[in-house]
DNA sequence: TTGAAAGCGCTAACAA
DNA sequence: TTGTTAGCGCTTTCAA
């Protein structure tokens, strides 16, 4: 019995011989007034269990406006999406499982897409967007759609109309720092991640306030930014070290995060640079990477991130449908932590000269 | 103004003063038999651009039959995806994204709830889905949904209706142990795969067909089967080395992928056995994980297996749209390929016992 | 060139 | 307790 459709209610009415809206009621729970004989129920049962009925979601979605699927953004290097995206997608996985959503997600090469893409991804087919690490200007509350409900993560502005989910960056990179003053390190390289992104500006910021707030003055040029990736990484630190030629070498790196950190740690292995003994080198994020690699960096609760967002945006869809307005905050801050490693340790006494 | 609901046809037809159908012609591009006259076409747009008129993806897909999305199901482990599945994943967006398509994942932990969650997901919210290392029986035909076209990357079993993509794992495996076995390896360890996944098994026996064809003999008790994480590959070293204390320290371990070979590294490490020096180690797939870690593996080409296994679920999608069988391939394999790297170097003179 | 009507599969009113 | 009717937003005949 191959048929090309699966089953309908009517279908399964016919085969009953009753209504379409008595199988309804009997197998979707709606909650028409009254109910349904013992013996009806019992004649729609076991016609949907024949014919192998299931409901259709496309046709429940029109009805009642909702997909129950939420929908997730983000930015593809390289047609990969990386580390960071999983960690908060794990989270993402989870909430939406115990929210009773499925997940649909769609990637963009950049940012400067999303305006075109992201409209016609709210087009009914979920019913509210995350955004990872959005790249946005203040302009998007201009574009960005009104009836889908939006919760960004690690956004860049505070958008009028989406909720915003940060980690306290600034204060990580300060007690990453402060740490690294502390073992004795003076000389600390900072690679940082992308001066478009707010979050690179305030982990830049915590390392400019942890010299401060210890009195020592940070080099200028030990503060440079790049990209967010391994191979930005490795090429930043690769022509940094090639403009001081002569010069002592950095006694710390601190990457933009754990990409970059392995992106510096493989352009010192290549030179012959021990890690932690010549230089120290740390990270931020604390992705599987850095995990593997056994990596000091700064911890933020990527998947809790990404449950939480979950949990919020779920909220807002179903305050959307009953016409309410949204009462909860508009912006959540999550702690970061500091998560030593063997990259990172006290400096060596005799600093090795940049050839 | 601040509606619910976002601008339909109607509205749009309203606005410009002519009817729902006369929008859908200009906005959809619907092929209605004849075409409109400009000054219409000019109304209907400016409606709909002051409107923000976005067609509704439901009720297309209502109509159409098709909501140009892709399903991906996976298993999960204490919450989380894991490398290979972002590994293939990647491609699968990546394909998803060229044909048109957004992807819709949802994970399940364990694929005893396959036959329930399965079933409730291809409800029409998904044209076809791609199944990832899915541990299914043959009996699965019975109840696998009859009307969404199904893919699976690394399936167990050839499912009727199914098409499978594969990696030739044993060929892989087969080439990675005679590597080692050339080297001058003898005692080779591998810390196998689950018993119940047939990869595994195919891995294992390219083991021993290497050890065949090398003329050595492997030692029963040098193949063990474990899980896939690393944990896992962690835990099972180190009871074999327990169980085997003041034998010789195996020569290379072999595990069952990435991340099973990273597991036996720290236990290495824990017990200060040094690699390669002491122990050679190599994984399977070749995720990030080894890359990161350095660490010699057998290559499968998950990303592209994901971006082929979006082509022929797509063409599946749309031969049954138009009501024709599909022609191709029930069955494509991939090739594997040995990647070196300096967790493997050919064995010591001496060997150190176990403690 | 345009509009009216029907229907995709379902649910929610109301009537019988 | 059950069936009829209408409608979610769209597309596709078919008639004007």
């Amino acid at each position: 019995m191959r048929t090309r459709r699966a089953a309908t209610l009517a279908d399964v009415g016919r085969e009953a011989g009753v209504s379409a809206m008595a199988a309804s009621a009997v197998l979707n729970g709606a909650r028409t007034s009254s109910r349904i004989s013992d013996a009806t129920r019992a004649r729609v049962l076991e016609a949907a269990d024949r014919l192998r009925y299931r409901p259709n979601a496309t046709a429940r979605g029109l009805v009642s406006q909702r997909m129950n699927t939420l929908g997730v953004v983000a930015m593809h290097q390289d047609n990969a999406l990386n580390q960071y995206f999983l960690e908060l997608f794990n989270g993402v996985i989870h909430g939406a499982a115990a929210a009773g959503q499925t997940t649909t997600v769609f990637s963009i090469g950049d940012w400067n897409e999303a305006p075109r893409r992201i409209t016609e991804f709210c087009d009914g087919r979920i019913d509210g967007l995350i955004m990872l690490a959005p790249l946005l200007g203040p302009d998007a509350a201009e574009w960005l759609p009104e009836h889908t409900p939006l919760v960004s993560v690690h956004g860049n502005h505070e958008l009028k109309g989406v909720v915003d989910l940060q980690a306290d960056e600034e204060a990580g990179a300060f007690e990453m720092v402060r740490t690294m003053l502390a073992m004795g390190h003076r000389r600390i390289l900072h690679i940082g991640g992308p001066q478009s992104a707010h979050g690179a500006l305030r982990r830049a910021q915590g390392y400019l306030r942890a010299h401060a707030a210890a009195g020592v003055k940070a080099a200028p040029d030990h503060l440079v930014h790049a990209g967010y990736d391994t191979e930005s990484g490795r090429l930043a630190l690769e022509s940094w070290l090639q403009r001081h030629r002569g010069e002592p070498l950095p006694q710390a790196v601190f990457g933009a995060n754990d990409a970059v950190a392995l992106g510096c740690m493989d352009t010192l292995h290549a030179r012959g640079v021990r890690v932690p003994e010549d230089v120290s080198v740390a990270g931020f994020d604390n992705t599987l990477l850095a995990r593997v690699a056994r990596l000091a960096t700064v911890q933020q609760p990527l998947a809790e991130m990404g449950r939480r967002a979950v949990e919020i945006l779920v909220a807002r869809v179903d305050a959307r449908l009953r016409d309410r307005p949204w009462q909860g905050p508009n912006k959540v801050v999550f702690p970061t932590e500091v998560v030593p490693g063997p990259t990172l340790a006290p400096p060596s006494p005799v600093s090795r000269p940049i050839h």
